[in-house]
Parts: C-alpha cells; sequence; structure tokens
DNA sequence: GATTGGCACTCGGTTGGCGAGAGTGCTGGA
DNA sequence: TCCAGCACTCTCGCCAACCGAGTGCCAATC
C-alpha cells in the first residue's frame, strides 16, 4: 500500500470537495483523477486516511470530506503555489498605487484581498508603537473640549478628546502648543515624557493643570498599542452561494465583531513576514471553528512586521489561490507604505 | 364601516405582525387587541384594507401582513412615540461621553444605535465642507512619497500621498510648511486658494513645482465633497434569528457595501434635523427593497447637518422603538460633537 | 502482498399522499 | 352596520416508500 498515492488521495479529495462542495466517494475519483487505481483500492486508502484522522464521512454511506488535520496535511505538504497571473498582478499594482491616502491604501488592500479570494478581507492598521512625534496640534472644539491630534514621524495621525477646565484662550494654546512641540522635536517616544515635563514646569501655575493633562493624553496616545485599528471588507462574500455553515453565518459575524478578539488571533498566527494559515478549530476563536484564516504581515523597511492583512473564509477554501493572493497584496503593500 | 376602526385594525395588525413575525388573522387579531368587535367584521375591514393596498396576504387562508404602504401610513399617522427609558438615556450619554477622539464618538454611536435597536447602524462621517485650514504638516516618508496632513478647524484630519520629484530636502519642506502655514491662518477655503498662488509664485524656480503639487493637495483635500466616510456597526445582527428576507441576506448585505450608493441613500433621505424612514420599495437600492431605513441628520451648531446616522432592519422592524433609539443618539451626539 | 470485482448493507434525500389547522369570503339574519 | 355560520382553499407537518450513492468486506487475481 503506497504512502504517497494514499497523499495523492488525500489531495485529490481536497480539490474536489474544495471544488464541489459535496463529500467525495471513491467513484467519482476514480473518474474524475488519474490515480490509476480501481475504485476499490481507493476505499482502502480511504479507510487508511479516515483512520489517521485526515479526513472523514458525516454519516455511513456519504463520501468523505477533509478534516482540519487533513486540510493540515494538504497546506503543509500537498498544496501547490499557484501565483497569480500578470494581469492581476499588474491590477494589484495599479488599484494600490491609485491610494489617496493611508486609510486609502488600507480600505484598497482590502477591497483587492476580498475581490480576489471571493471572502472576507481584514485588515490591521499600523500600530504607533516606537513612533515619534511630529507634530502636535491643538483645537479647541466644544465648551470645554479640547481636541488633541498628534501626528508621528511614520505618518500615522491620532485624534483626542480632552475635557479641559474652564478658562484657556486661544493664546495660551498656541503658546503651549509652540512649546510641545519644540520640546518633541527629534525626539524618541522614550525621551519625549522628560522633555515635556521639564515644560509642564516651566508653565505659569494657572495653566500647569492643562499642560499636564496634555502630556499625558500624548504620551498615551504614543505608547497606546491597542491602538490598532481594524478593517473589514467584503462581508457580502458571507452570503454568496457555497459559503453555507453549519453553524450559520451568525457566530462568524459575531466573531468578525469582536475587533479585539479578533487582533489578538491576528497577531498570534502572524510570526514573521511569511504567510500563516489557521484552520478550523486552530482557530482560538469558536465562532470561527468552521473558518480559516490566512494573514500575512507586512513589514516596514527595518523587517518589523508591522501590520497584518488577512483572508477569511470557509475551511473549504481555495488554499493555494487564497496564499498566493494575500502574499502578492502584502508584498506590494510593503512597497508602498511609508518606512 | 367606521374609518377610525379601520385604521386601528391596520394598527393591530402592523403591532402584531412585527411582534410575532407571522401574518395575523382576523380571530387573534380579536382575542388580542380589544376591537370590540367580531373576527367577521375584522374580516371586512381588512377586506376594505387590502382593496386600499395597505395590507396583503402571502397566499390564500393566511393572515394579512402589512404591505410597505400600510407601513408608512402607520409610520406617518399611527405610531405612537415611545421615548426611551431614563437608564437607556443614561448608558448613551455615558458611553458618548467616554469617547477617547473622533473616530471613536462614531464608532459609539454606531455600537449604541445597533444595540438599541438589533439592528445594523450606519454612520455617516462629517464631511470638509467649508472647511478652513488648521494646520499643514508635511511627511516625508518612502523615497518620492510625501505625506501630506491637513488639520481643519473642525478638527477633522485628512491625509493624502503626494508622489514629488527626487531632490528635496527637510529644509526645503520645512520652509514650504512654515510659509503654507502662515499663508492659510485663518483664512476661509475660499481665500486660501489665492493666498497659496501668491506662496507659490514667491518660491524659487526649483520648489515651485512641488508647492504648487502640495498646495493642490491640500486645496482638493479640502473642497473634497465625496470625502465622507462611512461607518457599519451590527453587521451580526443580520443574521440573528428572526430577520430572514425572502431574498436572502445577500442583497442587504451586498447593498450595504456598496458605500457610495448608500451614501447617496442617505443623504437623499435626510432632509433636514428631524427623523426620516424610508420604507421597503422607496429604497432605491434594490438590494435594500426589504429593509426600511431610519435616519436623522446630526447637526452643527448653525443648524446644518452635517453627518447621518441611521439603523437599517427589515419592512418589518419596531419603528416607534428604532426612530426613539435613532433620534436619541443623534441628540447626544450634537451635543459632544465639534461645533 | 497489493489490487480488484462483486455483493450485501446502510442511510440520507425525495416523492406522494393524507389530515389537521388556520383563515377567508360569502350569505342571510338581526 | 354588524355578526354568526358555513363551505372552500391553501399551507404545513407527518409518514411511508423508494431510490441512489457509497461503504465495507471477502474472495479471486496479478
Amino acid at each position: 500500500m503506497s504512502e504517497e498515492r494514499r497523499l495523492d488521495v488525500l489531495r485529490a479529495i481536497v480539490e474536489d470537495y474544495v471544488r464541489t462542495r459535496e463529500p467525495v466517494g471513491s467513484r467519482i475519483l476514480t473518474e474524475r483523477h488519474k490515480l490509476g487505481v480501481s475504485p476499490a483500492t481507493v476505499r482502502n486508502d480511504m479507510a487508511a486516511l479516515e483512520e489517521a484522522g485526515l479526513i472523514a464521512q458525516p454519516h455511513t454511506s456519504a463520501g468523505r470530506i477533509p478534516t482540519d488535520k487533513g486540510y493540515r496535511l494538504f497546506v503543509d505538504q500537498l498544496a501547490e503555489v499557484r501565483p497569480l497571473t500578470v494581469p492581476q498582478k499588474r491590477a494589484i499594482e495599479t488599484f494600490l498605487s491609485e491610494a489617496v491616502d493611508l486609510d486609502d491604501v488600507v480600505a484598497r488592500a482590502g477591497r483587492l484581498i476580498a475581490q480576489l479570494t471571493g471572502q472576507v478581507a481584514v485588515v490591521q492598521y499600523p500600530s504607533l508603537r516606537r513612533s515619534g512625534l511630529r507634530h502636535l496640534e491643538l483645537v479647541p472644539t466644544a465648551e470645554g473640549r479640547l481636541l488633541v491630534v498628534v501626528i508621528t514621524d511614520t505618518g500615522r495621525v491620532e485624534q483626542r478628546f480632552l475635557d479641559v477646565p474652564v478658562g484657556m484662550d486661544d493664546g495660551t494654546l498656541g503658546e503651549l502648543r509652540a512649546r510641545f512641540n519644540a520640546a518633541a522635536a527629534g525626539h524618541r517616544l522614550t525621551e519625549i515624557g522628560h522633555a515635556f515635563a521639564r515644560v509642564t514646569e516651566a508653565m505659569p501655575d494657572e495653566h500647569r493643570a492643562l499642560a499636564t493633562a496634555v502630556a499625558e493624553v500624548v504620551t498615551a496616545a504614543l505608547a497606546e498599542e491597542s491602538e490598532e485599528r481594524i478593517v473589514l471588507t467584503g462581508q457580502a462574500n458571507l452570503a454568496r452561494t457555497g459559503m453555507r455553515f453549519e453553524q450559520g453565518l451568525r457566530p462568524v459575524l459575531e466573531a468578525l465583531e469582536e475587533q479585539v478578539v479578533l487582533l489578538g488571533l491576528l497577531t498570534d498566527m502572524t510570526d514573521d513576514a511569511g504567510v500563516a494559515v489557521s484552520i478550523g478549530h486552530e482557530n482560538r476563536l469558536a465562532g470561527l471553528s468552521e473558518t480559516s484564516v490566512v494573514t500575512s504581515g507586512y513589514g516596514s523597511s527595518d523587517g518589523d512586521t508591522v501590520a497584518i492583512l488577512s483572508s477569511i473564509g470557509p475551511t473549504r477554501m481555495d488554499y493555494p489561490g487564497t496564499i498566493a493572493a494575500v502574499r502578492a497584496v502584502a508584498r506590494y503593500l510593503s512597497r508602498v507604505l511609508p518606512s
């Protein structure tokens, strides 16, 4: 009993099931794939594969479908890389380069992945970690409310509201802004705290509280780690024919709305710059136990993974195609994004 | 045949159908509502209502369900306002006031509406129209790429990428930034164009092109009308039991992803500061023909509608409750947002 | 020993028929 | 104008029977 042929059978099962979405039996298998053996032989192999936990049958007298473990083996050893077509690549490049600002780049990347894979795309924004302060702006809004705008040297912009005690005037604000900006110029995050402290100390007593509050907000914004935003695209794809889940769409949609948890899942998965795949129950999120997640970090110039983009679909997904799409978009993204 | 009772019957049908989600017949109607007449009489009224196109029966020998026209009449004349409970109001207030920045306010408003109505919330961001320039920042990113950050005096922040010819240095950028900021100070949008023109003219020849490009991007960003972003929340609610649509979720999800069209729908609907309801086929979007949209603008201090928030659910929705929720959140939002 | 053909068995899905229940429209009487 | 009664219609759920696909096993063959 050839071990190699058994894997051929597994590959055939996965490919057929992904395509037809129906349990595949021994007869059809021999008809559609040139295995060179009879159905009976395939049946024996199938029995062995089932013994190994790689395939299962939904009920007696139905064909076999791959288990999570089966998909795992397929992805790790059996799947062949299927590069995108040249037109596809070109489309990615032009579409991304037309982006008008940072948010737009991210949104477009999401749309690309959703389109290419026919699934849901999840893109996680660059985080602020290790950012320096480029500029600080203070904008009074409603009474007693101040909008603090922080621009980092990586090009990220953060906004924060601040409740301020009454009795501040434009002049004070202008002075405060000028001093903070001067103090922060060229400093890294770690040093900004000290620089700001010196500024607040130098302020006249009546404005000290305000200055401290602003300093706090700014450093908090810079240090904030959870300030990673998530963008979802292509949720309509969930309703496409063939996206049927045993448990229905509900757990999936709910899981996708749990942005914080989702974020954790993505960051945990993405080990380095490569593409990672998490299959079915491998996902910690219960709602995603019928789905697989394909992620890739896109790195900054210094090799660190600053953000993640991914595609989520049923475990019965086209893994080679999805992996190729995610990887391609990630690569182009690394090129376009600010270092 | 009393006209008044006929409307009572319609109201009873709408309320019952919304609650039970099942066609309602004459017998049950007389049992659950104190109409003071017999089923037979109700049947006559029902026949009249059906004649008027206000109700319909899915098939013979089934109860009646309201038509779009029936819902319209219900909303316009029959529905009683049902104010939120005090705890609900308090929850809205605290939750919104905890927002940390502008994006957060919008996100929280969406979550509130989704939660309160159990439907999908759509929030449209403030547009930039008529904004003045507060500050301009230029951040070099990847080679040949410049990030232009525009902060308006309404507290909105916009980012744009700009491809620049090689051969610019930090000094030039700094000077450019300083000059533009000085030129824009205190000017309204209409005047900024002229101010910028003077700046570019005054620049040395070798930097004139760069200056012109920046000026263009900034004015474009300020003038941009389509720069209205949309945030969706609570899509998981679509999968809740009882959100069944004849045509399935697909057209709905697809319509929700068509952000541009959706935006058009919302802006068309929202006439002024009040709450507007669009029912079923009244929506121009075919995908939303089984849904109703409840919108409210939230206004700036000068009374203009700057943005819109809305709740989308099946035509068979709890109109009084949804209207109350949307209106309440809109009101609190107007209070918190920058003028 | 691996492979194969044959065969009995299992089981899910489909079809068709039947009865119950709900609701209507209509008619005649109060 | 309202109401009670009655015949009619249609959907839904249920049950039984049937069909087909697929399996597992066994004995024969290469």
